[in-house]
DNA sequence: CGCAAAACTTGATCTAGATCAAGGCACCGA
DNA sequence: TCGGTGCCTTGATCTAGATCAAGTTTTGCG
């Protein structure tokens, strides 16, 4: 399948893939309720390249979005090249189009990615809007997190922040070693932690040097411990 | 009445005096549907010093709290003296304590406060969840900006914005001067800014110094012109 | 009114992170 | 296999905003 041009493509399979996915451990966020009441539902899986948007008349009002694999990130364009990314979509995460906050912001692939959208036709059932609630609020506490981090952390803290994000959602089993595909460039990282790239990859490069984190290419990286992850002071590095 | 010391009474006039709230011009936010059920509602009203909090549990899961007057603020604490204050609490301004994020966040007042407080007994009427809905997406807007600002935004860019948010919530008669008292230290505001008071004293100076707004004393100033403060280039600050 | 504490302003200096610059590495297509 | 185009890293320098340091104004209270 070519992963160069985005295509909106109806699966006959999707249906059973996301029904899969709302049982497998990632994806714990997508309410058993709702996959009962897939057989009323549009389901499409959309494959995108790396910049692809999410355009806001393709994502309506009604619509339920799952990451199947790769990465999205909503994000604000400001003038001067400037760019914040509001919140990162990654693979198991489900999100709706209503909280992608207005049309200036935008929703892309920083990767090559699958996107499972419902459209749901029934916004007034009971089940639909109480899970819709539960994601909106679930956003509310991850901005005002990145409210703080933005606003009163240094470099080292965003990034070791940051870090512990990306493995918590790998999901440490019982403090096993934890790999960790960051499909973003040091670009991307930097945009979404208000720094610079340069910045990034100098605190990375002090984190390795750590042993705190081991890399395997740049895009690639494991973690021996997490829990000593999760409890490193950011005034160390 | 004191204002030193805080207290939670239960006032009779407090549901007029909300039902009135909810029909001026300041508070459009309230909808008048949940006005209508006033009859079923605890309502009461806090009178709150600068400084006072509205504890995690008085503010009940299925509590809708008003800004009668004067200002609160959600706010983080860090180590070493950092703070951020998340979400501002303007006069007019309904919020939900399920929308002040969660246990580790405070909601206090910034200045002598009343706070009007309605004990939503019933979450499940279909009114009340709507209404929520709409408070939690109202907050993600807000939040979503807040994150770009604090992302990407030069401290002239933050304080132009800032009293752009002020004279907003003002609601500016047709082109009028607007009258906008802040009742807020110039520390408040660069916790709320993620800057330093310092910084936010010299860029209100060099605004002043435009004639863009005009102090009346350090915590009141009119804007003769909101329409020539909204255009401002921030570069030319 | 008068004093003390808090808040505000303004100047001088410092610094974390940005910007500028130059190689090095990795992936991709021919 | 080879070349090229993005990425990534690392070093040198610069700067917006922080920090440090006085004064000054405002506020609140006896």
């Amino acid at each position: 399948m070519d992963l160069t041009s985005p295509s909106l493509e109806p699966v006959s399979a999707a249906q059973d893939e996301l029904q899969r996915l709302c049982l497998c451990a990632g994806s714990g966020d997508l309410s058993c309720a709702i996959c009962d009441s897939f057989d009323h539902l549009d389901v499409k899986i959309r494959r995108m390249a790396r910049g692809d948007l999410i355009a806001h008349e393709q994502a309506y009002r009604s619509a339920l979005l799952m990451v199947r694999y790769g990465l999205l990130a909503t994000t604000k364009q400001l003038s001067g090249r400037r760019r914040q990314l509001v919140s990162l979509r990654q693979p198991g995460e489900v999100f709706c189009s209503i909280n992608a906050f207005d049309q200036s912001f935008r929703t892309l692939a920083l990767a090559p990615s699958d996107v499972i959208i419902l459209k749901l036709e029934t916004l007034s059932d009971a089940t639909v809007t109480d899970y819709l609630f539960q994601l909106a609020h679930a956003e509310l506490l991850n901005l005002s997190s990145r409210t703080v981090l933005l606003g009163r952390m240094t470099a080292a803290e965003r990034v070791l922040s940051f870090l512990n994000e990306l493995v918590e959602h790998q999901g440490e089993t019982s403090g096993d070693s934890v790999q960790v595909d960051l499909a973003m460039t040091r670009e991307d990282i930097a945009d979404y932690l208000g720094l610079k790239a340069e910045t990034v990859s100098r605190v990375l490069g002090r984190v390795r040097n750590t042993g705190l984190i081991v890399f395997d290419g740049p895009t690639h990286f494991s973690v021996p411990d997490p829990a000593a992850l999760r409890g490193f002071d950011a005034m160390a590095v």
